[in-house]
DNA sequence: TATGTTCTGTACCGATCGGTACATGTGGTA
DNA sequence: TACCACATGTACCGATCGGTACAGAACATA
């Protein structure tokens, strides 16, 4: 049988294009006629392809997710490396996302997280950005219990603690970042934050 | 001469309101609809008071500065107390603001500077936004540069750095409020800041 | 009480919001 | 080559955006 015309557009170009939009401009602030203008396709095709803007939302936040945060994860497991200096690699590689672009700044969880509270965002896609946001507390806090070093440093006592105040760090970090102030002003931040640990 | 109908509104009442509105939403996310209704008064009205919609948000933004942060700093120059306690208490009072209401969660400032960096805030409201978010951290760096006891404990040495740590640490509690943290917490998290000063 | 000034409420303005109907193109299959 | 499935572009939908025109209500003065 017949198939029909071919896209004539990639579909991780335009999420990622996508996910910048949400990134500068947050989930009410960016507009469809925006998305899809930078997304370089037209609106009918963007709704056949993700759905409507909550879906794209969804899936921008994903690939915000996957390609910007989790993947930044495996310093933490380099055991050969003290702690401490993998845990300056790790917070370091978040804050040099938050400073990467001219145009995204910050953190598109932490700026998205607050139009949550605002009531504006869709049930769904606030239940992802909830769900997510506190990824790298976990994370951090998962590293500070069961890591043999931390455990030796008598980290895992306060492990839920220390990890949230590293996290309020970076998050503190983020809106400092949306603001224009360089990753070399942030540094210091950061190892203040690790010399309290 | 005649005079005219006299407002049947407070104008202090009705900008308070405003600000709460703000303070939920942001500057994009609060519209005419929803302020006019909270404040009580109806469209004409708001216009004729307050001028515009950037004017309210810079008269709202300016009640927020004096109210909710600027008269807190006494605590600060109680020169009787220890400087590190006369900080921690500077810091939960700020928390305190953050985390005071069901509704108006977080900082006011953080939220909307946040918006600033979409290019969706007038020039004028932009500003005023720079101009008054460094409040906190030039007050600090203030105290630790001139403080007797700051600048016996050397540390007038880094005041700008230990001021800026500081302020980024109350910008992520700040995200933290917004999204539920209790005061709580958060208390811990000042305490952390403070050990690394 | 008549007048003039100010405030209030309604009803509307053009622009933009998210979302869609539909006609036109395009390409693989029969 | 004729057909059909799908993508594309335009043009539009009702709702809401910030902002305003205008008629009528209320009040101090004359």
């Amino acid at each position: 049988m017949a198939v029909g015309r071919k896209k004539i557009f990639n579909e991780e170009v335009a999420l990622k294009a996508a996910m910048e939009v949400f990134w500068e401009k947050g989930y009410i602030g960016a507009s469809i006629a925006e998305l899809t203008k930078r997304m370089g396709i037209n609106k009918p095709s963007m709704y056949s392809t993700f759905g409507n803007k909550e879906a794209l939302f969804v899936q921008a936040t994903k690939l915000y997710c996957t390609s910007k945060i989790e993947c930044l994860s495996e310093t933490l497991k380099q055991t050969e490396l003290p702690l401490k200096q993998r845990l300056k690699t790790y917070m370091m590689s978040v804050v040099s996302v938050q400073c990467e672009s001219q145009t995204t700044k910050g953190c598109y969880l932490v700026q998205c997280q607050t139009e949550v509270a605002s009531g504006d965002i869709p049930a769904k896609a606030s239940q992802l950005l909830d769900d997510t946001i506190d990824y790298v507390q976990k994370l951090l806090k998962e590293v500070l219990t069961n890591d043999k070093e931390a455990q030796r440093l008598g980290f895992d006592k306060e492990a839920k603690v220390k990890a949230f105040c590293l996290a309020v760090t970076l998050r503190g970090t983020a809106t400092m970042a949306r603001c224009g102030h360089p990753m070399s002003e942030l540094e210091s931040v950061i190892d203040h934050s690790l010399k309290g640990i």
